[in-house]
DNA sequence: ATGTTC
């Protein structure tokens, strides 16, 4: 167990707390850590807030170094965290920033099915989607792509597999940034980088990720709801997962190319995993035009697995996914740095907004969001764990003011991966699931345990903090009934 | 998160 946090945290709020920048004479900014009174307890419990206050130290950063509830303890940076820099005042990029998973994220798909339509196509339906679509560390897929191919597909993004008849021009339109982070550049991304995603696209990966049948269970805000298409009972499919080998490998090398970056420009860091550039330098622009082809490919990821997911859908009803409604409601990053507009001080600046764990959720009117989208708000998927719920919220007018237009990204580690496995030796976890009503199905019974709905915290009370602080709105929860995952 | 310690 590691130390729990020694230092202040000052209570600014009913769900925020403060670590002030006088804590350490090397904190540039204050630390603020959104949780109510009953989650902080558990916040304190691991050294997260030190890296929230690490992170306050890094050259050009704004406002302050946040951090959602459901933060945990990271590679350098905690994971729920959001920093921005200022590239004008030598604002630094930092991988540890981002995550090894570049562009993780989630992606909810509707139906128009309802649960007395599924609830007796359940197991058949987690058959045939454990069977179709690859699991589990280091596998391959069916869709296998040459380096020339997979650096295509990087600078196109989801495009690239739309053009082959992979997905619909529509399903652009409803992923963040129109599922194409401009200016990204494959050739930043080593040739050894792109022969561990040559043929990983379209797989799910391990650990969290998962693919999961869901059934709306409550509505919150029925207008909203009406918005995006949802009502209780409607049954919809939701994908976590990432970058795959692409992305830590971009990650990885980008680590080394900065070990002597701090040296070079004069960067003094509490811990080394917060190796860093300044945006602007040499070092800086690889990474970013590299990470953003890799986050271009997690875009391609979560389309090729939605895919694959309407063609399961398609057989088991034995009609078209078009005519099962199996329309994507959005797709959202929660691991990425992107150079975003925000109002700092009352001044307007061009700031690089590192989200690692954490969801943008932009409010109506934002003119970055989709015309489908702008009037009512940014759709943010949360997801939670396999045994609870997961959520969808609407961005809100608080994000903009407090936390560079950022929320939470799911429920949060409650139990490392080792005490979990622990908890669940002799226990079978698949058949507690199913006692509650879930069908899952994993390529590794270890996965399964790390996994199990006690290793998080309860993503309500997550939701519930940045719902109040404003950050983003509840509109619907949803229970899952079928799970997949590596 | 990750060819889960190249």
């Amino acid at each position: 167990m590691k130390a729990a946090f020694a230092g202040p945290l000052e209570r600014v709020d009913s769900c925020c707390y403060r670590i002030p920048k006088s804590y350490r004479a090397d904190m540039r900014v204050d630390g603020l850590i959104f949780a109510n009174d009953a989650l902080i307890e558990s916040v304190k419990k691991d050294q997260a807030p030190d890296q929230v206050a690490n992170v306050a130290t890094l050259p050009g950063i704004q406002g302050a170094s946040l951090a959602m509830p459901d933060i945990h303890w990271g590679y350098g940076f905690c994971i729920g965290g959001v920093c921005a820099t200022d590239p004008a005042e030598g604002g630094v990029i930092s991988p540890g920033g981002v995550g090894y998973d570049i562009n993780c994220g989630v992606r909810l798909v509707k139906t128009n099915l309802f649960w007395d339509d599924v609830k007796h196509h359940v197991r058949s339906l987690v058959k045939g989607l454990f069977h179709t679509i690859p699991a589990g560390a280091g596998r391959g897929g069916r869709y296998k792509f040459d380096a020339v191919e997979t650096r295509r597909l990087m600078a196109q993004g989801p495009r690239f597999v739309i053009d082959r008849d992979l997905g619909v021009p529509r399903d652009l339109t409803h992923t963040e940034a129109d599922g194409l982070i401009p200016d990204g550049d494959p050739d930043q991304v080593s040739d050894h980088a792109v022969k561990r995603g040559a043929e990983q696209c379209g797989t799910l990966g391990s650990g969290n990720h998962f693919l999961e049948v869901q059934v709306v269970d409550s509505v919150f805000d029925a207008d909203v709801a009406k918005a995006f298409g949802l009502e209780l009972n409607q049954v919809c499919v939701m994908i976590h997962s990432g970058s795959r080998g692409l992305g830590y490998q971009v990650c990885d090398d980008a680590l080394a190319a900065f070990r002597n970056c701090p040296a070079k420009y004069g960067i003094t860091l509490p811990d080394r995993q917060l190796a860093c550039a300044p945006a602007e330098s040499p070092e800086g622009k690889k990474y970013i035009a590299a990470m953003r082809a890799a986050a271009n490919y997690g875009f391609t990821n979560r389309q090729l697995l939605m895919q694959q997911a309407r063609e399961v859908f398609a057989a088991e009803f034995g009609r078209k996914w078009e005519d099962l409604g199996m329309e994507l409601l959005y797709d959202v990053a929660h691991n990425i740095a992107k150079l975003e507009e925000h109002v700092v001080d009352g001044k307007r600046k061009r700031v690089w907004v590192h989200r690692k764990g954490a969801t943008r959720a932009f409010p109506a009117g934002h003119p970055e969001l989709p015309d489908v989208y702008r009037a009512v708000g940014q759709p943010v998927i949360i997801p939670g764990d396999m045994g609870r719920a997961s959520w969808v919220l609407v961005g809100a007018a608080g994000s903009m003011e407090r936390t560079f237009g950022s929320t939470c990204h799911g429920a949060g580690r409650a139990m490392s991966r080792t005490a979990a496995k622990l908890q669940a030796a002799g226990r079978r976890i698949d058949k507690e699931l199913e006692s509650k009503g879930v069908i899952a199905m994993a390529s590794s019974r270890m996965g399964l345990a790390e996994e199990q709905p006690a290793a998080y915290k309860n993503v309500d009370h997550v939701v519930d903090v940045v719902h109040e602080a404003n950050l983003s709105r509840k509109v619907a929860r949803m229970r899952p009934v079928g799970v997949i995952k590596g």
